[in-house]
DNA sequence: CTACCTGCAAACTTTTTGCAGTCAA
DNA sequence: TTGACTGCAAAAAGTTTGCAGGTAG
């Protein structure tokens, strides 16, 4: 994943203004490691900046999907981000379905699909869902909290 | 994909009234190859149904699809649906990117993904997205009109 | 200094809900 | 006949846009 000055410097290149608002944003996802909804990250800045609306937060988020600073993903409760993967090379992932936390798969099934008839491939998705490690943990040890996604950041 | 009397088949054995609009509904789904938009049912339905009103198809939308007479996917551009695949065994699609029509992958790469340390694996996507034999030959044409996902339907 | 960024307000899209009349079984 | 279905209206939720003042570079 993308540290917080691999996040800035990509906005700074794209011309774009590196207000303190953004830092914070680029902070945020960095040390997130699930998905974050607008929601979310709406939420967490309201901690640090009273009078935020929600509106900057929805076209930062947007401007910095198109610098390919963040990658956006519809799940069922709707889009989320997190921030890009520093992996240059291929790869899919595995995600929890209780933190939201990705873990990397190298193995890339393309290579091994049949693909029928002149049927022209552009892309493709794999994603493979389930527990982690630490929430199994978490769970059986009885306690009812799950790993948030949502992280302490000192300002 | 399921036929038209297989979903109303579905409804009527879990109680629901078959209307004439959940019997065009059943119809639709039945015959469109791709998916389809809430607001793309929306608007074949009111080229036979004036009166009709949103809310109650996307009522219908939601009941089929719990019934599992449906499948809803996420798509960037939003939810879409289509009838459920009469497939009882595991498979995969490829979608065209420009009809949206599907056609079934039966390989699974799940059994040769090595899933990393104590992961438990719930659910799978393996989605791949391309151009269909037909949808390339149209382009070929020169013609601009992709074959449309909305189907004519007979009433 | 200047163009970009932000908050505010409002519009817009998508989806959900309550209600009363209508209709399938 | 009766409970489920539908259209209408309105609300709720999610997202976008125009504008005027503020600020990074």
């Amino acid at each position: 994943m993308l540290k917080t000055e691999e996040i800035v410097q990509i906005m700074s290149k794209q011309g774009l203004r590196i207000t303190d608002q953004r830092r914070t944003l680029a902070k945020l996802f960095a040390e997130s490691a699930g998905y974050l909804s607008p929601k979310d990250v709406y939420e967490y800045m309201c901690q640090h900046y009273s009078g935020l609306s929600f509106d900057t937060v929805y076209r930062n988020l947007r401007v910095m999907q198109e610098l390919g600073a963040l990658e956006q993903i519809m799940f069922e409760e709707g889009v989320k981000f997190k921030a890009r993967c520093s992996e240059d090379h291929h790869h899919h992932h595995l995600i929890c379905l209780t933190c939201e936390k990705t873990y990397p798969i190298t193995f890339c099934p393309m290579k091994l699909t049949d693909v029928p008839d002149q049927f022209q491939v552009v892309k493709h998705k794999f994603e493979v869902f389930g527990y982690c490690k630490d929430c199994l943990a978490t769970e059986a040890e009885g306690l009812s909290v799950p790993s948030s996604t949502a992280v302490e950041i000192s300002k």
